[in-house]
DNA sequence: TTGTAGGCGTTATCAG
DNA sequence: CTGATAACGCCTACAA
């Protein structure tokens, strides 16, 4: 079933069909009701690669994420949200999962199928394996978020994540914590070592001093996480407060401790990252950093319609994190007494 | 920069182009060289779009989940090995979530967007919401999975809900439970329904009584599962061992538990439902019913293939539920010492 | 206001 | 083995 069989039965051209399915206004209404009679009962449906091709417009945008989080709800989320973003707009989502663990280019090769799709644009929001993109030439637009500054290769939605450390620091130094720790990602994620910086200019904004040796860095995974609390308790003196890069391997961490005896809240400080719902659910519940997935799926939507409508000027967009008091954190106690 | 201006740079006509790029292999050695020579250093790639619509194949599929499930990792798991099956068999997904909870026949609107797309084939995986798609005349290969039993509308990859639920049974039967509750999701769902029709028979195959007032509706997500606990713990003579249908309502149930200073595994039995990566980092770690993501996601995929090419005959595709022994389950104690 | 003709970038069917 | 030529289903001048 395609236009010409609808115009033959309407006793029209296919152009006039064209016409009444775009909307076109300076068709005869009767004409416009008997097309749209026989296209009702037909349950005609235009075809949108024909129409893609036509009109060199696919209405389509990819998401590429990293499939190393697969477990991670955080990434979950950043997909619904998108996808909602992009239906919003009328366009549709092909999405991806980039290997970034064992591929560093793998990113760059699910970008490269997307561009053969002919998608207008595509977000790659891999947080951290984004540099991997640069030796390959794509050329449709590109977003990218969490680096805290403008990317030269290109459009980013930047994250600041200075406001959510330095609040988390500093409720930390007021109950006068001095040795903090933190479960870090690998450094080799560029997220990850932004995080890392952010922690370190909070530590030093919060008027403390920054020990490296306090630093776990592991996989930012469940089980990475409770490596990560593993290694900073068996220190010959461990902190008396932990950071962690996010809420998932918080959790690991809460895992560490229960199976050490020891409890968030009371014997130790705990503080996540990101604000996943089960932050909430966690016992204790999580004091965490919020870095919401639908606030941040939405900009890079966003950011990208920009890019493909080459809307000038450019909107600056900007995530900033905010500190989320819970259960989980406490005065110093584990240091005090051993 | 298209199969023409290759064809005039390499000097052959665009047929030839298209055979070198589709490796038909009756073309001359020395022009296959000059054609892929220009296609390198000109950085073509085909348009999948034309190409699509020449032939009559997209080599697209289509993933439509449930919404309410954003944040539950059991759906971000689906998503990533749907996609990677995907991959590997060289097609591209089209993701799209549906709002099972305020709009029924979202599944069908996202569906029907999808075949506009020309996709060849359409999973709708949302675990017990996929019949409000009757109505709507989908006449693209369409897969569901979940349900216990083959489906007249489409394709399904029947879970076979029973084994996991008599071995946990068993197991709690053994230990001398008597009063056995159930969190159950919304029974709207058939797939909740389906859950709780296992139960209820695996209660009986355990040679238990089933009793409907140990049963608590809720919705399948964390505060669901967090409220059905209350409720079963608000109850006269509350059960002594609870079952979960799902793992996220688990760890609801858990938070409840400890705000009411009872611990699984030493109080009350617990087990839950899907064997989420989180179930083994919760305190105590969970005993659940294994559920695999990855298993249903690829099964789902191979079924959709399978319609797609009309392979007769038709494998027919079963997932058996497998209980999995942790920490969260125990002797009855609750009831005993009320 | 309507219809005709040409084009979007491929693939596929023919002669040659 | 190669190259015209005609689809695929739609959109869009341009002409009527």
């Amino acid at each position: 079933m395609n236009i010409r069989e609808i115009a033959k039965r309407a006793r029209v051209s296919h152009s006039t069909v064209s016409r009444v399915i775009n909307g076109v206004d300076t068709v005869d209404p009767r004409l416009v009701r008997r097309v749209q009679a026989v296209i009702q009962e037909s349950g005609y449906r235009p075809n949108f690669q024909a129409r893609a091709l036509a009109r060199g417009r696919t209405h389509t945008v990819g998401l590429v994420v990293s499939e190393l989080t697969g477990g991670n709800p955080f990434f979950s989320e950043i997909i619904l949200y998108f996808e909602r973003a992009a239906v919003e707009h009328g366009y549709e989502v092909l999405i991806s999962f980039a290997d970034t663990e064992t591929r560093p280019d793998h990113a760059a090769v699910c970008a490269a199928r997307m561009q053969e799709r002919q998608v207008e644009g595509i977000a790659v929001l891999t947080f951290g394996m984004e540099h991997h993109l640069r030796n390959f030439p794509i050329d449709v637009p590109l977003v990218h978020a969490g680096s805290d500054r403008d990317l030269p290769e290109a459009r980013n939605v930047r994250v600041n994540y200075f406001p959510g450390f330095r609040d988390a620091l500093k409720h930390l130094a007021d109950f006068g914590h001095t040795r903090i720790g933190y479960i870090s990602g690998q450094l080799s994620w560029s997220s990850m070592k932004t995080r890392y910086e952010a922690v370190r200019k909070a530590t030093k904004a919060a008027g403390l001093g920054f020990d490296k040796d306090l630093v776990a860095e592991c996989a930012h995974t469940w089980s990475g996480g409770a490596q990560g609390m593993a290694n900073l308790l068996n220190l010959s003196k461990p902190p008396t407060a932990v950071l962690c890069c996010n809420d998932v391997a918080a959790v690991g961490a809460l895992k560490t401790l229960g199976a050490r005896g020891l409890q968030a809240g009371k014997d130790i400080a705990l503080i996540g990252f990101d604000n996943l719902t089960i932050s909430q659910f966690t016992q204790p519940s999580l004091s965490t950093i919020e870095f919401s997935p639908k606030e941040l799926a939405r900009l890079a939507f966003l950011a990208l319609m920009e890019e493909i409508q080459q809307t000038e000027p450019k909107t600056s967009f900007e995530y900033k994190t905010r500190f989320v008091l819970r259960e989980s954190t406490c005065a110093p106690r584990l240091g005090t007494l051993s």
